[in-house]
DNA sequence: TCTGCTAACACATTTGAAAAGG
DNA sequence: ACCTTTTCAAATGTGTTAGCAG
């Protein structure tokens, strides 16, 4: 932690100490008597004395369908990821107020670790099954709408329904790479667009929020049954398997039977569950007790209650990225039993430790900065689909579980975009902004880990998807902070240029048009990253030596 | 044997183009 | 000719399941 602390240091020696002194790094959750009747959950900054009464840190977030998000994180969130990419439900969805409705905003996504915990489902509970597997390329999911402004965001719901998970580690389609088993924790990240309606440069103010019930497990099959009854009455597109009450009889109307048929996976839900259930009520005549635990539907939550707070701050130190190199992608895209076993070590409960939200929020480093540290230009974005922005920077030697460093670190949450190399032993080098379906073999030069995918193996155009790999993502965005939601934003730092002088790294160009429908491309300028043409993968390939996870 | 992953499957919803109507 | 509404097929999203692999 020490490293990285030094590295952030490092990292924030090109900015002034008068943007220092300006950082905001206090956030405050913020749940209004109103939005709590709404089933709503905000999170907003607090306002700064010295700041318009619109400017960026007093935007305000809230939560769509939050009494929904919290069902299923009482009983433990799991999102399904395959290798295709799937979709998360309850999808991400917000209600922005307080923005400028005249200014340019670019809303983005991305899914960071909630610890370095791998997990397993045992005895109806998630545990620790171990240390975690090294963090998939950190990807940022941009909205589609982005940049568009305060109004037309706040006009309506902002949805990141779109936004698709996978495992696939080489994925070409630009979804977010999560590794399977895994706790995640998804951010919002609200960023002013600059003067050219792109953010990436030194004044580039943004925020992000946090909200701690979004935060999943990601499964490649459901493990807790609860979970999912919960998608299959929530989900629209899981009306197919609502039976009735018992919710098998599609299962026996599929296999042709006359009866209910209870699926492998009940049985394992319910086996688990009478294990558990019967092993603390009556300590014997297990059999005995199965028949009527099968009928009776009685199964325990695999996550602690919203009191016990599961997504505690203090557990959720962890390493940073781990991977050196940083891609960059934009391209078109049309859019059991088994588990009785008794080998757990720590319940997920118990990882977990006491923390509060003042502590998150002054404890709170500067993981947004580096985020933001590369370009992000929406210039001919015309995807109804969103963009996506993937790191896979990896810090080497950043450690988790040293708190104590985090909660003492001064003023390093300086949210603005870094012009520099957040870390000096990186560079991006073999610019490959370049239109995918052109210059593919450019591009694959500077990008030897993911695949380069030629146009062919683009489905047809259910969305223009633009994938953009940020880096430090995962090393600097890391830490979740378990508050019900919570927010840290940046004020804007003035007269910045990056280091190719120009204003910002990603940039719009000021008459690109706010349309319904947009293709996202990417191209490079000078060091900076435009987005062009909607058929195109775009990588680069930072120069670092390789990483690995280290419990240092 | 245990555990996790994948592909195929059936069903529901969404999407978008074509047809119909005003 | 233009616009709106309706229709319908294809695409997409979903959980389940059997089988495979380490």
């Amino acid at each position: 932690m020490r490293l990285w602390h030094k590295m952030l240091q490092e990292k924030a020696s090109a900015v002034t100490d008068e943007c220092m002194s300006r950082v905001q790094t206090s956030v405050e959750t913020d749940l209004l008597p109103d939005q709590s009747q709404q089933g709503l959950s905000s999170a907003s900054a607090i306002p700064s004395s010295s700041e318009p009464e619109q400017s960026i840190e007093n935007i305000k977030v809230i939560l769509h369908e939050r009494e929904l998000w919290k069902k299923f994180h009482e009983v433990g969130t799991e999102m399904i990821i395959t290798k295709a990419g799937r979709r998360m439900f309850p999808s991400y969805k917000v209600k922005v107020t307080r923005m400028n409705p005249k200014t340019k905003y670019i809303l983005l996504i991305d899914i960071v670790p909630a610890d370095d915990h791998r997990y397993k489902f045992c005895d109806n509970k998630w545990m620790v099954a171990g240390k975690a597997e090294p963090a998939m390329p950190g990807r940022l999911y941009v909205h589609p709408d982005s940049p568009a402004t305060g109004a037309h965001w706040m006009r309506q719901l902002v949805s990141f329904q779109k936004l698709k998970l996978t495992n696939n580690h080489l994925d070409p389609f630009g979804h977010i790479i999560l590794n399977s088993m895994h706790k995640y924790q998804p951010r919002l990240h609200i960023v002013k667009a600059d003067e050219n309606n792109a953010f990436g440069s030194k004044n580039t103010a943004y925020c992000t929020h946090v909200f701690h019930e979004t935060a999943f497990i990601s499964v490649t099959s459901y493990q807790n049954h609860k979970i999912t009854q919960l998608k299959i009455e929530n989900n629209p597109f899981a009306k197919g398997f609502r039976g009735s009450e018992e919710g098998d009889l599609r299962v026996s109307r599929l296999q042709g039977k006359e009866f209910p048929v209870i699926s492998k996976n009940m049985v394992r839900q319910r086996l688990i569950s009478s294990h558990s259930h019967l092993a603390g009520r009556l300590g014997a005549g297990v059999l005995a007790g199965h028949s009527q635990v099968l009928s009776s539907y009685q199964y325990e939550t695999g996550f602690p209650l919203p009191n016990s707070d599961p997504q505690d701050p203090t557990s959720n130190q962890f390493p940073q990225s781990r991977d050196p190199s940083l891609l960059y992608h934009c391209f078109k895209h049309r859019d059991n039993g088994r588990h009785l076993e008794l080998g757990c070590k720590r319940s997920y409960l118990e990882t977990s430790s006491a923390g509060t939200e003042e502590h998150y929020f002054r404890s709170a480093p500067s993981y947004e900065s580096s985020l933001l540290s590369h370009p992000y230009c929406a210039e001919g974005i015309s995807s109804r689909e969103a963009c996506m922005y993937g790191s896979m920077e990896t810090e080497s030697g950043a450690g988790a579980g040293d708190t104590d460093d985090m909660a003492n670190s001064p003023s390093i949450n300086c949210n603005v975009w870094a012009t520099v190399p957040p870390y000096p032993r990186y560079s991006v080098e073999g610019i490959a902004y370049q239109p995918f379906t052109a210059h593919f073999t450019s591009a694959a030069t500077h990008s030897p880990v993911v695949p380069h995918p030629t146009t062919s193996m683009v489905p047809r155009s259910q969305g223009d998807l633009g994938v953009y790999n940020s880096a430090s993502v995962q090393r600097d965005l890391s830490v979740i902070h378990p508050s019900s939601s919570s927010s840290s934003c940046s004020p804007v730092v003035p007269g910045s240029r990056d280091r190719s002088g120009h204003p910002s790294l990603y940039h719009k160009k000021p008459e690109s048009p706010l349309r319904p429908h947009r293709d996202f491309s990417a191209y490079p300028t000078q060091g900076s990253i435009s987005i062009r043409d909607p058929l195109c993968q775009y990588q680069v390939e930072l120069n670092s030596a390789g990483s690995h996870w280290t419990d240092s």
